[in-house]
DNA sequence: AATATAGTGTGTAATTTTTACACTAAGTAA
DNA sequence: TTACTTAGTGTAAAAATTACACACTATATT
């Protein structure tokens, strides 16, 4: 995307919002630019695609390229395509978001070299973006908060063994209100999407809370269905 | 890692399904193509993106060429790119949807030419479709299916006055489904975006109903928020 | 062993929303 | 005047949502 771009054709690149969550907050990856324009300024990981790629296989593999990720749930949410929205020529940018789990196991991978490095950094005190990214940020986020109401895309952030407290922090931090404990537990009980584990929690000073895990086959059914927060 | 470098030969163009509304049957608007690829097959009427035009500019542009209408309420919904989908290379489309009322004074201006007609066909209805636009018309009807149950649509394809056995009509053709009619009038005045007038309903054969009035300054509060059917 | 601490886990009543359901009123046409 | 067609209206039952508080349990501390 940082090429001198050949100016007879437009250029088609995604960019991805990749939304974490390491237990306490929501962040998103940032990669810090190692080439003009916009050197040293923070962007989205974001590349052009491939001739031969679906639009979707494109955004997975600048995922794994970025990330060392596969299998997230990824989806196309937007088109960005003012005339200026790069300096160097017309690039039309198609936007994906994916909703992730940090920290534990899955650590990032070194990433192609026109980024300087690439960096979780906490929503709530996020550096001026490249490009019109900021927008396409805004964007992602106004679209996973109308998303999560509906579908249950928050178990993506979380591991695979969750208490619902957990649960309902995500919901908390993504729709940025405080919810009830008790109707939150009734609600999400009532969609039979989780199922109740033997286990509990370890490694917390107090009463350990029950892991649940997310039922897939029951999602399966209730997709489509709206849920609604 | 390997960059990927952009890609000379990739087009980029928009596709928009219409949907119509002629105060009976809900409709969408093909063009039957007068050159290869598919040459005599129907097709939803699109064209490639301006070096210089945003994409909702470009949008409104093909859309006043094939129609001769201006401010259409249009959405982009979802980009399309499968390396195989045009045979004759890489073409990536991006789909767009417009919700428009039909009949009365409006009609069609005649549209370039690489169309030999253009022509309001009823969806309960369609022919095989060129290229991949039975899945980019299928998309876009789910689309409006999900998006009528949360905003207010469906006044975009009603004339400026309107009965509301009319609205409900519309309701019911989108969702696929009946609806009561005290529940329907019930839940739509509640909103608070429909000015009742002093009018009546005029040429019918029975008691005339009485005409409203969409509200834009009161729905512009309540747009954000969540309305559902 | 006793106590402090911190989060877990649970029920109910009041309110609001949704659903199901059928007849009279009004205007037109014959 | 009568027949026809659609407009327009209310209520009760069921379901969903909201508001709200305390006892339990595991651990850490003394």
């Amino acid at each position: 995307m940082e090429q001198i771009l050949p100016h007879l054709d437009s250029v088609f690149s995604i960019d991805c919002v990749l939304f974490g969550f390491d237990g306490k907050e929501l962040k998103i990856l940032l990669i810090e630019r190692n080439e003009e324009p916009f050197k040293d300024w923070w962007a989205l990981p974001g590349n052009i695609v491939g001739a031969d790629e679906s639009l979707d296989q494109s955004a997975s593999r600048i995922l794994y390229e970025l990330t060392g990720l596969r299998g997230i749930y990824m989806e196309q949410y937007y088109a960005f395509g003012d005339p200026n929205r790069h300096p160097q020529g017309r690039v039309i940018t198609l936007a994906y978001y994916a909703l992730i789990r940090l920290g534990g196991d899955k650590e990032l991978r070194p990433i192609s070299t026109y980024a300087k490095r690439a960096n979780w950094l906490p929503i709530t005190d996020l550096p001026k973006l490249a490009f019109d990214h900021q927008k396409i940020y805004d964007k992602g986020l106004e679209k996973i908060k109308r998303r999560i109401k509906h579908q249950p895309i928050a178990f993506e952030l979380l591991p695979e063994k969750f208490t619902l407290t957990q649960l309902q922090h995500v919901y908390e931090l993504i729709l940025g209100k405080k919810l009830d404990k008790r109707n939150f537990r009734k609600k999400i009980v009532s969609f039979g999407v989780l199922k109740e584990l033997d286990e509990k929690q370890k490694g917390v000073s107090y009463r350990a809370a029950t892991l649940y895990r997310f039922d897939k086959r029951k999602y399966a059914k209730l997709f489509g269905k709206e849920i609604s927060f």
